[in-house]
DNA sequence: TAGCAGTAATTTAATGATAAAATAAAAAAT
DNA sequence: ATTTTTTATTTTATCATTAAATTACTGCTA
């Protein structure tokens, strides 16, 4: 592979005029810039991203981190459209992304890797709170940018959406409705998302002068086995509710499941109400009522931030906390 | 951060002490050994991976490449399900992996960014035959695995599902439930698989002394759209089909969309066959009778291959075939 | 006791690129 | 014509690490 060394050669130059051509410095005389320009084109000559990173300390990737409560990873439908939007971002400005999941847990921590690795910033998904490993980033002063989990100081910051209002819909829709009795199955307990959900819920069906049974809370995970094992508790109690906020749309489709499978049927029996809106939700039979995130613009925007936390190190970057969308399917039916 | 001169320094010894200690050379004495270890586990030193691997000319990283027909990328379930299988086993080798799309398409080539970021290898997925780039690629010799697309020399293999086989289980089991008239929905023809597939079918049809219709070959997109618009042709048709073979779950969805809001229903009117077996499939509505491909298995089967062409250069990897497995459900039905 | 072998370490050079300092050449000012 | 300034380019040092060459020492043998 061709080196600066080679180009230098080539255009009869020495190394650090080819070096300042390619930065754009303006103390190299016209010619010799054209000249070395038209032979760096014509050899179709790269810098090599390792030494540029040795020297510079700035290497052009971003570390991608993320961690589900299950095993599935990059498989989970809420990250993956994450993903797709940091990708875009990202490539825009020429950043490349270092894949790194949570399956290495035991062996290296968030900092190790991103030293290691030299990234110019982090991105976090799917960290639980109380994550051990979090507080040696963040004194690490790494740029950082999480999703789904408030942390931020000066180097770090978040988006997240907005769980609580999202939740408060998805009830007020079910009260529109005309539901009274509404059950609500939660996922991990230790999440933001969780703790938002579960307080919207609450709070919207106390503004709605709801009574909220201790019964109707179930705590399950985020994950289609969590929804299917709750639904059938539900389905155990002798007073049901007729509608059900899952906190996922994961855990929406594995109640729906469980109530097939036991004789009834929804909306007919119970109105569901999901929260994320992944891609199948549509699909379903039938389609899911749900609570939509924008995971595209929360990828792109947590691209963003990072970008900034980088590029401005002294500036602090506020959190943005992203609207959600109530999308009414067949799922729900009027009382 | 610490570097391998913070370590010499606290231990006394010179740099090249540490480095030899590091890397397991046997002529340093065992006091001095166990002395440099110590200060090396104290401080949590870990060397620079960019300085090694400009020094080694070996990274251990991997580079991803992946492109989708439409715009989905990431997103598309078929690769997440190999990601998650190529992400355990390159971990486990302590590579890494950074994440190419290809919508920079025009901007770099796939050699360019291997060499930009000094990659050890390339895993490809989802190219057509005919990309442009990759001849570029094969001629300098980077150890490739390319995904669904049968490549291979003394840098690069490949794996594949057996999709003709896979094609012919699919028609087999609508002709065992009675089926005779059996119509098929192609993906993007420049595809591998798409070819594939349509071969799988057109051979098993014959094996079955069964007409093939022109007009029931439909050409299309791997996509819900795409499997939308073209079963509208089908319903368009004065001589119907009573099953479709589709050549993926998406289009399989698409089309059962279409004959639902005609009116008509699965697996009642027609019975449906997919390709992939996605995880939403199990739960449609009426669940999908698909050929399931092994994603995960051959996500690990692409890093396993990879990592042998990286380690043993000379070596030819011989390219895999993996099988595929119907998996019956309710989108099909006895005629 | 000179010469050699073996061990354990160190010094030096190199990887590809950038940045700071130094220098050379040309132009302008005295 | 000499000095100063400006412009254009080169030299040198540096980043973190590894590989090759070298040195220092111990012990053995002829």
């Amino acid at each position: 592979m061709l080196t600066i060394k080679d180009i230098a050669k080539k255009a009869g130059v020495s190394v650090a005029t080819v070096s300042k051509v390619m930065n754009g410095y303006d103390d190299i005389g016209e010619v010799t810039k054209a000249k070395v320009l038209k032979i760096i084109k014509e050899n179709n000559y790269r810098p090599n991203a390792n030494a540029q990173s040795l020297r510079t300390n700035k290497s052009f990737l971003v570390g991608l981190f993320f961690k589900d409560h299950q095993d599935s990873g990059v498989k989970h439908p809420f990250f993956r459209g994450i993903i797709s939007g940091l990708e875009e971002k990202l490539l825009e400005n020429n950043y490349d992304m270092i894949l790194f999941s949570a399956n290495w847990e035991d062996q290296f921590s968030y900092l190790e890797k991103c030293e290691f690795r030299n990234v110019d910033g982090a991105i976090l998904m799917g960290m639980p709170k109380d994550d051990p490993k979090l507080p040696e980033l963040l004194n690490a002063n790494i740029p950082s940018a999480f999703i789904d989990l408030d942390i931020s100081d000066d180097h770090a910051s978040y988006i997240i959406s907005n769980n609580e209002e999202g939740a408060r819909k998805a009830v007020r829709h079910l009260v529109e409705q005309g539901h009274q009795k509404i059950a609500t199955i939660e996922g991990e307990q230790i999440t933001i998302p969780t703790q938002k959900r579960f307080n919207g819920y609450k709070s919207e069906m106390k503004a709605q002068n709801l009574e909220i049974k201790e019964e109707w809370i179930i705590q399950s995970r985020f994950s289609v086995d969590g929804g299917y094992q709750a639904m059938k508790e539900i389905l155990a109690l002798k007073d049901q509710p007729t509608a059900i906020f899952c906190q996922g749309d994961e855990i929406a489709i594995g109640a729906m499941k469980a109530i097939e499978e036991f004789g009834l049927s929804v909306p007919a029996d119970f109105s569901i109400v999901g929260f994320d809106d992944i891609e199948i939700s549509q699909y379903l039979n039938p389609a899911l009522t749900t609570i939509r995130q924008k995971k595209e613009e929360m990828g792109i925007e947590a691209a963003d931030m990072v970008l900034e936390l980088i590029n401005k190190p002294k500036k602090k970057v506020e959190p943005e906390v992203v609207d959600t969308e109530l999308i009414v399917r067949n799922s729900t039916r009027k009382l």
